[in-house]
RNA sequence: GGUCCCGUAGCUCAACUGGAUAGAGCAACAGCCUUCUAAGCUGUAGGUUCCAGGUUCGAGUCCUGGCGGGAUCACCA
């Protein structure tokens, strides 16, 4: 249980005995006190003047009265309007810090009392390198999966490959026109970049040939639809659907160039997943399911053999699940993994990290699932994110605007260098940890700077500017904990920490940071809820300022009081205890030194 | 056009989900390196929270209607 926690309950049991009688707790609203006004946690009595029938100025004198006289917690109080500011006393204060500190992985559930949940995010292409886009579903999913961990839940991390369809025929048969047998080793480029640029390549290509079927008279629709190139790429698909052999060999081979080239960059952004699902072993499924309802009446089926659900009571279209060819679409491959996972993990929901494009598909997928009487349909959230844009717009591959990961995280890296090398801190390391500290320093700029952002909203992002590393980033966060390390170094108390005597006076940001402290768990757990980081990261901040601001003016090392000096350091150690857990949740490594 | 999301300082974002005088960081200006790491700290300046109504003790937050921006309404995924 946390400050806010107990607070609340003794709060709550104190006003049921002055007004003699039951109260919602969702009466009982406690708030940290605003910097301006005296007090550590502030009452709102306004939601209990219908009990206590009196102005709000006299109903808070009564209710702080009371405190003040029956517990020790309450040291004194003052009433401004109808806000009741309580300050607590300093024993409560230390005596809190003590608990505190005496829990490891503080803010952290107990493992194990929670439900099962599978989150599946990143979900790439395989004719595209990953890009800007990608980048923030790949971090919000990473984080977000970590931060139900911590909320106690257990959690399993999948992403599902797009590996099959015309797309991929289109590289394919790029590559085999043009590649002239070159592999990524061959060229020195990465493989998913190299399959990437031979789908670039099929659409110039594609391109000149709509021109001149163009040219010979042919109108805009049947030059797309009979171009030599487009015809042998759909003609690649009917052969690989029939499992021929060489059109298998070839796609293997392809596939796992890009594989190759995915894993590099997810190790670079240090993510990570549980299990890989193909959409070629999964976009079968879901027809078996959908022909079960038509039987059941539930959907029906048009003159040309197409299946449709029909949504029109709900305010919806009617959507099609079974293509008139009686192949699946999009949405039934969906439906077919939903029940499929569901039933294989027994888990109790799944999240899907993907864009906000997708709203709507993904409303009428859980209606669906919905009304063919699954429980769980409720328990599918979308975890929708906003587009990253660029100054100049959306990132266009048309117009070669797009952010690639590859690119970005190595810009990163060498701007992280150069800051470095400037402030000369890291001289006499050896190489490979100084490029290690880069390397972190690097991706915590770029991560934090994505996560603090609120999922759902669009946000921007500044390429030219790159990421700063001063204010409200990842590596401000960083160099508070790596200066705490470095304290910590110097006091010589790395391992055991001083015990503090319980009876000393504290100074107001003292209290604050204890109060930061005993916030954590709340901020973790509205997290988990709203399954936004950015609550983790602008709290992370919030605490990382406060310590800034007092330590900034009180030497630790050089304090002859002895008491006041153990207080000081165990208030340091527990505040880059805190950065290193809240970190960890965004997915971001602290270095000791930097 | 229907539906959904967003609109807060010059810029990028907060605001503990209905609480007090809307806060930070960039950028600008003025200070602080004999002081545990200056990637830091302290000040100054910057606001009709898109507009108009409504709900109530109280609205950036909730409801209605506008305005502006984005997304989506495929036998694509």
């Amino acid at each position: 249980m946390n400050i806010e926690q107990y607070l609340n309950q003794e709060i709550h049991k104190a006003l049921e005995r002055i007004f003699e009688q039951e109260i919602d707790p969702k009466q009982v609203q406690i708030q940290r006190t605003k910097a301006d006004f005296e007090g550590d946690f502030t009452l709102v009595v306004f939601p209990l003047l219908r009990l206590a029938k009196t102005k709000p100025e006299d109903a808070a004198k009564r209710i702080g009265d009371f405190l003040v006289e029956k517990s020790v917690v309450f040291d004194r109080f003052n009433v401004v309007k109808g806000f009741l500011n309580l300050t607590l006393s300093h024993g409560f204060w230390l005596n809190a810090l003590q608990d505190i500190v005496q829990q490891p992985d503080f803010g952290f559930a107990e493992k194990g009392s929670g439900k099962k949940i599978m989150i599946e995010y990143s979900s790439p292409n395989t004719n595209k390198p990953l890009h800007l886009g990608h980048i923030r579903n790949n971090l919000l999913g990473y984080a977000v999966a970590r931060i139900l961990e911590a909320c106690g839940n257990e959690v399993v991390k999948v992403n599902l490959v797009n590996d099959r369809g015309i797309h991929i025929c289109k590289s394919m048969l790029a590559w085999q026109r043009w590649g002239e047998g070159k592999t990524p080793s061959d060229l020195g480029v990465k493989g998913d970049k190299l399959v990437g640029d031979f789908y670039v390549r099929f659409d110039q290509e594609y391109k000149k040939q709509i021109e001149a079927l163009k040219q010979e008279g042919k109108t805009e629709d049947e030059a797309k639809d009979q171009a030599p190139l487009i015809l042998e790429a759909r003609e690649m698909l009917r052969k690989w659907e029939d499992r021929d052999s060489e059109v298998m060999k070839l796609w293997e081979q392809m596939n796992s160039w890009v594989y190759e080239g995915f894993d590099e960059t997810y190790n670079r952004l240090g993510i990570e997943f549980d299990k890989v699902y193909y959409e070629s072993d999964t976009y079968k499924k879901g027809k078996e399911l959908v022909l079960n309802h038509l039987e059941k009446g539930l959907l029906k089926k048009k003159e040309d053999g197409s299946v449709w659900a029909d949504l029109t009571e709900d305010k919806l279209d009617e959507k099609i699940l079974l293509r008139s060819d009686g192949t699946s679409v999009y949405m039934t491959q969906d439906l077919g993994t939903a029940v499929q996972r569901f039933a294989d993990y027994d888990i109790d929901q799944h999240v899907y990290v993907v864009g906000n494009e997708q709203d709507y598909h993904f409303k009428v997928l859980s209606l669906i699932l919905k009304k063919m009487g699954y429980e769980w349909a409720t328990q599918l959230f979308h975890l929708s994110y906003g587009m990253v844009e660029l100054p100049s717009g959306k990132m266009k591959s048309r117009e070669g605007t797009v952010v690639d990961a590859d690119d970005l995280i190595d810009t990163m890296i060498s701007t992280a260098a150069k800051a470095s090398a400037d402030s000369g801190k890291l001289e006499g390391m050896s190489q490979s940890d100084i490029a290690y500290v880069h390397n972190i320093v690097a991706l915590g700029a770029l991560k934090y700077f994505i996560l603090k952002v609120d999922p759902k909203k669009n946000m921007l992002f500044n390429p030219e500017e790159s990421i700063d590393f001063n204010g409200n980033t990842g590596p401000f966060i960083q160099y508070t904990h790596a200066r705490i390390r470095s304290l910590m170094r110097k006091a010589d108390v790395e391992n055991q920490l001083p015990q503090f005597p319980l009876s000393i006076d504290l100074q107001p940001k003292e209290q604050e940071l204890i109060q930061q402290f005993g916030h954590f768990p709340n901020v973790v757990a509205e997290a988990g809820k709203s399954m936004n980081p950015g609550f983790v990261a602008n709290y992370l901040f919030d605490l990382v300022k406060t310590f800034n601001q007092f330590y900034h003016d009180h030497s630790v090392l050089n304090e002859t009081d002895e008491d006041v000096r153990n207080l000081r350091l165990s208030l340091s150690w527990q505040t880059g205890q805190i950065i290193k857990n809240g970190m960890w949740l965004l997915g971001i490594d602290v270095p000791e030194r930097m």
